[in-house]
DNA sequence: TGCTTATATGCACATGAATGCACATACTAA
DNA sequence: TTAGTATGTGCATTCATGTGCATATAAGCA
C-alpha cells in the first residue's frame, strides 16, 4: 500500500527551513569555546570590564583574551566600548536572550515533529493506524 | 564615594552559575558545524533515514557523514538503530527542545542584568539615581 | 561458501583555531 | 617631546577538526 509513513510534507518542510535557517553556525561557535566562556562567566559577574582586568582572572596571555572578546564580538555577543587607552567589553545581554529565544521558537515544534524513530516501520505494530483517527 | 555601581551581587551570582553551567560546549558544538546542520535539515525532512541516504543529498564522502553522525549521536541530537546492515539516525527532538529550553531559562534573566556598559560609570549623565526610585 | 552491499575505521593530508611571544599602535601623563 | 601603560596585530607553533581514499567489519543474498 505504500502509506506515506511520515506525517511531514508542508509541516515538516516549513519547520526544517524555520529550523536550520535560525541555527547561525557563527554565533553557537562563538559560545563552543571553553575560554570565551569564562570570559563570559567573568563579564557576568564583574560588569563591563577592560581587557586586562578580564585577562586577570585566566591563565591565557592578554592577547589571547583580546582575540576571543574580538570572536565575541563578531557574533554581537559581546560590545566594546574605548575610554581612553583602555577598551571596555560587557555582554549584550538582551541580545543573546533573543537569538536564543528565536532558535527555541523555530526548533520548538521539532519536540513533536522529531520524535526519534516514530513512523510505523520501525514499530513492530504498525498495520494501519485507522481506528481513531487523531488519537492522543 | 565608591558606591557600587554594579547591582550585581548574589542576583549576577547565580545566575553566572546557572548561565555557565548550562552553556553545554559539546552541544553546541556539535551544531556549529554547517555540514552537520545540512544533515539535520535533511533528517527534519526525510524522517530517519540511513547514512547512505542521508549523504546521498550532500557532497562529502559517505565516511565522512558517518562521522558527523556519530558527533551529532554522542552530543545526543541524534539517535541511531541498526536495522539489517543499514544504520538509521533520526534527530532527538524532544531533547534538543528541551536543551535549548534550559540554556533559555538560565540566560533568560541576562536579558535585564546584563544590559551592556548600564553602569553609571559609562553614563555621563549620573549622579545619584534618586528621585523616582524604580522607574521604567 | 562466496559475492554484494552498508557502515565504520585507519591513515594521510589540508584547513582552521588557539596560543604565546614580540612588536606596533594608541592614549595618558610629565 | 619623552616615558609609560593598554590594547591589538604579525608571526610561528601547536593542536583540533574536517576531508577523502582505501580497507576492515558486519549483514544480507545466491
Amino acid at each position: 500500500m505504500k502509506q506515506d509513513n511520515r506525517k511531514q510534507t508542508a509541516e515538516h518542510t516549513a519547520m526544517a527551513e524555520a529550523a536550520i535557517g535560525v541555527l547561525d553556525t557563527h554565533f553557537l561557535k562563538a559560545l563552543s569555546d571553553p575560554t570565551r566562556v569564562k570570559i563570559l562567566k567573568r563579564l557576568i559577574l564583574m560588569g563591563a570590564s577592560d581587557v586586562g582586568t578580564i585577562a586577570a582572572g585566566l591563565s591565557q596571555d592578554r592577547s589571547v583574551i583580546s582575540r576571543h572578546l574580538n570572536t565575541l564580538e563578531q557574533a554581537r555577543i559581546t560590545t566594546s566600548r574605548k575610554i581612553g587607552r583602555r577598551v571596555f567589553y560587557d555582554i549584550d545581554g538582551p541580545y543573546v536572550v533573543e537569538k536564543v529565544s528565536v532558535i527555541l521558537e523555530a526548533l520548538g515544534p521539532m519536540a513533536e515533529l522529531c520524535t526519534p524513530f516514530d513512523s510505523p516501520q520501525f514499530n513492530s505494530l504498525q498495520a494501519e493506524p485507522s481506528k481513531d483517527g487523531a488519537a492522543a
